[in-house]
Order: C-alpha cells, then structure tokens, then sequence
DNA sequence: GTCAATTAGTTTCATATGTAACTATCTCGC
DNA sequence: GCGAGATAGTTACATATGAAACTAATTGAC
C-alpha cells in the first residue's frame, strides 16, 4: 500500500476496501510467501506442504531429544503441525512411501505407531533447513526489531482472536 | 507464543522451530482468521470466498463511482482481487446464475463484458460490509495503534519481498 | 485486406483437501 | 470378562482449485 492509495478515505458510508480489509492482506500475503517457500523444497526433493510440515514437526522434535526418543504418533504430528489427521495420514503414508520416515508399532497400544525421520529424511531436512531460514531472513531484511517484535504480538493476538470466534461459532451451531 | 515457549532458544544447530517460522505462522493465522470471516456470509448467502471478492470489488468500485458507471471485466476484477482469471470465471458464472450481478457485453471489444451488481447484489453485499467490519474491529481491538501500523508495515514489507522472490524464481526457470 | 500473434474468457483435466464413514483397538463401569 | 463409548488412523466421496488447452475476438505488420 503505496502512500498514495492511503490518501482515499477508507471508511465512508458502506464501501469496504478490499486492499485494507486485514482477511483479504492475509490471504494474499500467506499465499505470495508459501508459495515462495515451497518453490525452494518442491521441485528438487518432491515435498509437498503438508510434508514439509511432518519433516519440520519430526525434525525438530528429535533434535531436541534424547538418542532413545522414540518418535511422534500422527495425533501428535496433527497437533504439533495443525493440521487434521486426515492430512497428517496422508503426508505420512507419502514420506513412508519415499522411505524419509519409518513407523513403528506401539506395543503398548497398538493403534497408534511411532514416526521418525530415516536417515534420508534428516538429509532432506538438514537440506531445507537452511534454505527455510534464509528465506525467512530475506524476507525480513531491512524490518527494523521493533516492527519485527510488533508483528510477532500482533501475529499472536489475532490468532487467538481468531480461534475464540472459531470456536463460538461451532457452539452456535452443535446443542 | 507464550512467553514460556521463547525461553527455548531456537537458533541453535540445524533446528528449526514450525511455531516461530514466519510462513507457518502466517499460514496459520490466515486460516483461522478465513475461516472466521468465511462463517460470516458463507452459511447465510450461500457465497464462497472468491464470490466475496467478486462481490466485495464490484461493490467497492461501484460506491466510489459515479450513476453512469460501467462495470468492471473479468481482467479488472482478476487484477483487483489477485485472483487467477479461472477463479474470477467461476466466480462470476455462480453470481449470475444466482441474479446477483448483470453481464452486458462490450460493444467495442466482444471478447469482454462489464460486470455490476444487481439490487440484490448490492442488497448482500450492503449487508456483509457491517459485519466484515465488525469482524476485523473484533479481531482488532486491544491492539495499540503502533503495533497496528507497524503490521501494516511489516504486511507491505512481506508482500513486496515474497513477490520478487517469486517473480526472480519464475524467471530462473523460463529461459 | 489478411495472416500471425495477442488477449478475454471458458472448459477440461488432474490434483488437493476436508467431511463423514469406516476399522481396529482401547477404556471404563458394571 | 464384556458391552458402550471413546480414540487412532484410514478410506471414500464430494468439492475446490490451478494449469493447460481451447474458443472467439482484436491488433498489428505486411
């Protein structure tokens, strides 16, 4: 939004402007940056997002653990990475496929199974890893800390905004 | 992220932490806060989100226009909602099977038609403004002007980066 | 004029994703 | 134990979306 847009009152009698509507800069900054995230990882090791994410969430996971952890289940992949089981099931059976993670059996409860990075996974993940963050850095370059930090609270407050309408609406909707 | 969660440092080695990387982030916020706006309208008018856009950029041109006011094309509405020309088709068939927009043809140029709202489009679209706006205050309120102005920044920022980003990529690839 | 290249818009096809239904297993009250 | 309900995970189905092919009309070079 250039100086000049700004100009034009935004808020006279029932007009919306769309390129100041908050939903709308979300979506179209969200989806100029994915997409610019995923141009470093698609191409070269055939990973789609949602298996970017189960490397991510994996990957992080075993890096700050012990040698004897024993893995994430994909309850916890859904959790850790927000998103629906269906999703996790999906990426997961891919990546196991591709043999970038392994399963294993929980004895002690045999619906749910172990996840974690084969060797050949942790060397896509140590692979992007560095191109994630300095992709991260590229786009941050010249923010000054206090916008940064700024963006970080506002980031966290309408999330949780966002969430508590989320789930007021279903209630509306279930009893 | 609570205060707790950034006591882990999350530079260290190769590790990358999902809840503090920006595209996972913005991702993430961005569904929420669709998904909330999308409650909105979407159960009441039966209007997906690129109808919205349709709806959302007709009616913002309309109002800021005089009587005697045209309409907008499809490519208008394709550049002033950042949707593929695709989407906006589609959109627009679905608007005017359902009488809420007009198409007249383009005597000049057959290949494009001038899209506006009818009464009843505009009827929707004057009450799905009110609560999109009440929606953005809520999600809004409790933020400190300085915080909302350096997100807007930051927004701006990122949009412009993650834009150049994939037009250099698109480029590498092409010749 | 006329033909090649461009542009507006639509349709086709392949893929992505979410909801609901399903299977297998577990837990709890009895 | 054992049947009702909960839970982990998968599959089936319906919908959404984007890329590429397509149609129709325009423009420009000759």
């Amino acid at each position: 939004m250039t100086a000049k847009d700004k100009q034009v009152p935004c808020r006279e009698a029932g007009v919306l402007r769309l390129e100041s509507f908050l939903p709308y800069q979300l979506n179209v900054v969200t989806q100029a940056v994915s997409q610019g995230l995923a141009d470093l990882y698609s191409a070269e090791f055939g990973i789609s997002v949602p298996e970017w994410r189960i490397l991510a969430a994996l990957g992080e996971q075993r890096l700050s653990h012990e040698q004897d952890w024993q893995g994430m289940t994909a309850r916890d992949l859904a959790r850790h990475s927000r998103m629906g089981k269906v999703m996790v099931s999906r990426a997961a059976a891919s990546l196991l496929a591709r043999r970038m993670i392994v399963r294993r059996a929980n004895r002690d409860d045999r619906r749910e199974s172990f996840l974690k990075l084969t060797a050949k996974g942790e060397n896509v993940y140590g692979a992007i890893v560095p191109r994630a963050r300095a992709f991260q850095d590229r786009l941050q370059e010249g923010l000054s800390e206090s916008d940064a930090h700024a963006f970080e609270r506002v980031m966290q407050h309408l999330l949780e905004r966002a969430e508590a309408a989320d789930v007021a609406f279903a209630e509306d909707r279930k009893p």
